[in-house]
DNA sequence: TTGAAAGCGCTACCAT
DNA sequence: ATGGTAGCGCTTTCAA
């Protein structure tokens, strides 16, 4: 058995003082080889011992410690206005962010331009964080949820079309949106039904289960229906391009990703002089309220986003039990509303 | 005194040592009053002392320094996922927060839901951050100010539609919209001009100078124009309340705030057989995708926002030279874009 | 009822 | 080239 005192294994966070004892040299040098600091000549043996201890320890600086000693901060806050007319996904982050915060937490929404997915759980880590619910658009790697659990969250949690292994899962169920989508097509009497797949780089991990839940739904229905996927960039010369060929596509209904570009095609078809819906039916999703306010009235798949009040129950029951199961969650219920555009 | 919050070199931030000092305590017992601890008993005129004398130097307490001695922190953490699609508002936070990170900042979006300026200011200081970059939606106020510069933070740059007292701005003039808008107007020759002022609480910094800027812009006009404000809510109901009293308002033009809130009236006042543009013009603002998509196709004041590279400059230069005057600069260009519906 | 002091993790100064 | 160590601001235990 060792002398020294164990650390219990899974609990603790790594400190500059771990790496130093594992890499046996004094903190002061790992610092000086962690930070890159040029004023204090290291031996590259040791700079290199040093780094495989952090890298095996999986350390991770504390910025509150850090800046601490450093008497400031490189800081920049960016309050968040409250959006009283946001989207919905706005929306349900300000109801969170009130929810967590009568719950006496401390919500900080971190921005991660540019930054890798596993770059960006390292710099969330820094900050020690006690939970972190991470939406889709960053994606959550294992490794990432591992370094985010080793630094102390509590509670790592990823919000978006696919749960990711090893974190709790709120799961806005994307596949549902194309499914209920072509369900209302097909009970329409539509056959071959076209599915707009935005080219905008961002909306991919949404796209990609729409179109395979209208898949799905089509090869349940026992119909010989067919999906055909329709590439679309969110500007009016696309549409228009897309419209021009229309007739050749040969699709008698369209599930055009959601309200937005269902309104960018519907005036491109109609100015190709494309009946709607008796020539080819339209519908979105997101039900905004622009669906009513087109003509003709745009049928849509309203999602409707549970309250974020269980979530924020979910994040405090979670901090203060930590170490369950992986829980999976659903929270986007959908439903086709019909109007007159399909 | 309404000149430069400045912080001398001896002034530095006051630390609950400094309380303890001035109330005639120890740090123990500071800190036993300010987290008002129930399991030690101080007597009422220690905690009056203590209190007086941390209001008296501002103190506001340090969370890093905090969250380190517990061993923990109450922060949960939301990552906020790049929109490629979004608002102009969004892009722009979007892009200067990379910006800022090139130059080697840390940005935090930091949402005050529920809380008053004042409150959010506390809230913001106890973070330290070495620069604030606060929006319209929290009014700053010149005393949330003071507390963000004693606790640090070296540039405070309100972003919105008017400057306050003894920060820097970043002012997006918004009686320039609705000054552009009426000028566009009144060249189609429209003399009796509605405004349409949103009864959404959290628009009320952006309708009111757009409202004056379009009086302003009428009385300049010399024409004999008058306006006439109309309130209106972001529902159907409202418009249509509103379409249905729009003869007896005897107005023969509006700028409907934003694009969204025209596309609602035009669609209202288009199901009241009133005629676009004949009868009444439709302008809105922002120029956004859906005033080229309606019929007839929407004018619009297009709202430049600079982008936000300088900010993130001026940001950098402010932390690392601070305490000049106030600078002041504007970040909106507006400009009428006429189209079929005026 | 209050105070003295330890120590959270980190970096920078000053020794070797 | 590397180590010892002080101290950033705060809370909390223990002692007075």
């Amino acid at each position: 058995m060792s002398q020294l005192p164990e650390q219990p294994a899974g609990t603790s966070v790594p400190t500059s003082a771990d790496v130093a004892r594992l890499a046996g040299v004094s903190r002061a040098t790992v610092s000086y080889v962690l930070n890159n600091n040029t004023t204090v000549r290291i031996s590259e043996s040791t700079r290199v011992r040093v780094r495989e201890a952090a890298a095996d320890l999986g350390y991770v600086p504390h910025a509150a410690a850090r800046s601490l000693r450093a008497g400031h901060t490189r800081m920049v806050l960016l309050p968040a206005a409250p959006t009283p007319a946001g989207r919905p996904h706005e929306r349900f982050f300000t109801g969170l962010e009130a929810d967590l915060r009568r719950l006496d937490y401390t919500v900080v929404r971190y921005g991660s331009v540019g930054l890798g997915a596993d770059e960006a759980a390292r710099a969330w880590a820094e900050l020690r964080p006690v939970a972190v619910v991470s939406p889709s658009g960053i994606t959550l790697t294992p490794k990432g949820i591992g370094v985010l659990t080793r630094s102390g969250a509590k509670a790592v949690i990823t919000l978006g079309p696919q749960p990711v292994d090893g974190a709790h899962a709120l799961v806005m169920d994307q596949e549902e949106i194309g499914g209920c989508a072509v369900r209302h097509l097909l009970s329409r009497g539509r056959r071959r039904i076209g599915v707009v797949i935005p080219q905008e780089p961002g909306l991919a991990p949404y796209a990609a289960p729409r179109l395979a839940g209208a898949v799905r739904a089509v090869e349940e229905s026992s119909s010989g229906a067919r999906v055909q996927p329709l590439p679309l960039r969110f500007d009016e010369a696309s549409a228009q391009d897309l419209a021009g060929r229309w007739r050749g596509l040969g699709v008698d209904a369209v599930f055009a990703y959601d309200d937005e570009y269902a309104m960018l095609l519907m005036r491109a078809l109609q100015d190709a002089r494309v009946a709607i819906p008796a020539e080819t039916a339209v519908i979105g999703a997101g039900d905004l309220m622009l669906c009513r306010l087109l003509r003709p009235r745009l049928s849509s798949v309203r999602t409707e986003l549970a309250t974020a009040q269980p979530l924020a129950e979910m994040i405090d029951r979670l901090v203060q039990n930590p170490g369950g199961a992986p829980e999976r969650h659903d929270l986007l219920r959908a439903a086709a509303v019909g109007r007159e555009s399909t």
